[in-house]
DNA sequence: GGCTAGTATGACAGCGATGTCAGAACTTGC
DNA sequence: GCAAGTTCTGACATCGCTGTCATACTAGCC
């Protein structure tokens, strides 16, 4: 039934040695061997089997990915961007969601390694910024690629985008609009992107000489309901802001419901800008000025670094790009 | 470095067969024995390989979810579903996207399972109704179950909500709110879900002793644009709907925007009603009444199924849940 | 005591590939 | 015409487990 390298050499009157080479694409096959090989396998419809490759040889042909995030919609788009690059390579990929704050975390990551020997792992924030997985990863000599990693830069390979200049982008977007009282909305505490993004919001403000102000500024979660919470904080305050800047969509989304339950008419009243811009951004009302932050194209360009197997870590950096949509507008003059 | 059932062996001192005997935990071991093998296990931290174990045995300890679908809120709760119980059974999971139109689908199905050899496979909707896709599993034996399967019921294991009684139930709701005019959205043409929810749709409206009225019905692709799109030419009829039920979420999205657009007061001017019960739902302004689609439920369902293996097949049905938020009302009266 | 059935263990082959190494067949340079 | 490469090919061991089969021990029973 499945055929074997051995069904494939009987045909191509050669050695399941120099099959195996053809497979490979190793040196030193003449042109009319090789074709022999692979009329026959194309005969057979043969498929090497993974687990004997894996045995026998150094590779294993799956790479993993390991995520914990929230957002289905960004989990969504750094497997769609991995398995793009993986299915060029004819590379099988092994989803492993996680808990980057479980201390199981490395224990979980080599035990991932020992049984299927990957050839590598994309690491996806937060697990990014575990020390205990990438000492793991680095026991284990495994090679792996970050995305937008938080911490220790330089330990590996990345792609990342520049979440403090996109925040500072946006910001600046609102002052130039004529907003003086920016709300902003922190991230979740475990993602560094957080901080990064609450850095750019004060950069911002500091360039255009606005101050700082710690009552401006509210922790959220990266999750909805944090976000209706901020919300309701900042617009109770006695001097609330005209405008309130969410490190990411799903925080924005609260805001803009609670503005809607108090019957605010958007968006001359408030202005409200996320981060991410994922499909929810564009689906709510008013639709959503925030960042595209290019998360398919990472992951992509994550696996490509992966596989190319440089010596030295390398970091790509992609470009981010204000959306901007009408929930975003002037405030009403005092 | 790795260890393996030798090291385990010379250890507990046993045969390596007795090691791979507690491994999996076949009968006839002694008490004693095992527990002997299970210490040396522990304190070496051995974990087997999967590729050795493929290779010699029947099984490979993985499966594979198939899937095709545009909303990755969807694939990441099956996603979710199916992920608990391969950890409970200690499976690894093979993601692996797929086209389900695509006339190579049953070849690459077949050059997975010759490649990794996965003890089993879910497919979600879909790629549930391919039958070259089926055939191709069943060629090889193969178990597969399927999530919310539309067509061929009989032929395999399946896990399921019942999409006729859902839409039914949504439809009947509207009704007692005093809409008489209900507009309706039909999902993407290839998912068989559609047709069920717009027969549910026809049936609620039947057994009220009301009209069906093709121009309160349009098509959709269960994307936000084709409900923008459906909403406006329903709300453009010379006798507008008051009420309108839309087959998911993303499109129900859609509806809202349209109105919020026109100036329309909410849910007073109109109800909206949506399926699913995404993040999305609740995230919208007004919070929208949907169905909840047990969606990770399905999957946990479905994996557990394929794991049972089962003689004949078997259908599991989950039920749903009518969610409702204030996006329907009773019609403002004529 | 001798028989059967059930329990417990190990020796050994083999799964389907690749790695190593040896050797044959060509080139090339002088 | 011969040594020294370079190219091409195959024999065979091996990766780390599980399947098969043989064997030994323990009860239970007539």
């Amino acid at each position: 039934m499945r055929s074997t390298i051995k069904d494939v050499s009987a045909i191509a009157q050669v050695s399941t040695k120099t099959v195996s080479r053809v497979l490979n694409k190793e040196r030193y096959v003449s042109v009319e061997t090789r074709q022999r090989v692979e009329r026959a396998v194309a005969q057979l419809n043969f498929r090497p089997s993974a687990a004997a490759r894996t045995l026998a040889g150094k590779r294993s042909y799956q790479i993993a990915l390991i995520y914990d995030n929230h957002s289905p919609h960004y989990i969504h788009q750094i497997q769609t961007g991995v398995w793009a690059r993986c299915i060029e390579e004819g590379v099988r990929l092994l989803a492993q969601p996680s808990d980057a704050a479980s201390t199981q975390l490395a224990d979980e990551i080599g035990g991932l390694i020992d049984q299927t020997q990957v050839d590598g792992v994309i690491l996806s924030s937060p697990v990014t910024d575990s020390s205990a997985a990438l000492d793991e990863l680095e026991r284990r000599g495994i090679p792996y690629v970050r995305i937008s990693p938080g911490t220790e830069h330089g330990r590996s390979s990345s792609v990342s985008m520049d979440d403090v200049q996109a925040a500072d982008d946006m910001t600046s977007h609102l002052i130039a609009l004529g907003h003086r009282r920016i709300g902003f909305i922190i991230g979740h505490t475990n993602h560094t992107a957080s901080d990064l993004r609450l850095f750019g919001y004060r950069r911002a403000l500091d360039r255009a000489g606005l101050n700082f102000e710690p009552k401006y500024v509210r922790q959220g979660q990266f999750d909805f309901a944090s976000g209706e919470a901020a919300a309701d904080r900042l617009l109770d305050l006695p001097n609330p802001p005209t405008a309130i800047f969410a490190s990411n969509d799903d925080m924005a989304a609260g805001v803009l419901t609670v503005a809607h339950r108090r019957g605010m008419s958007l968006p001359r009243d408030l202005s409200v800008a996320g981060f991410d811009d994922t499909a929810l951004a564009s689906q709510l009302w008013p639709p959503l000025t925030t960042v595209r932050q290019p998360t398919r194209d990472l992951a992509y360009a994550a696996t490509e670094l992966l596989f190319e197997d440089q010596e030295d870590p390398v970091h790509r950096r992609l470009a981010h790009e204000l959306v901007l949509r009408a929930s975003t507008a002037a405030p009403r003059p005092d």
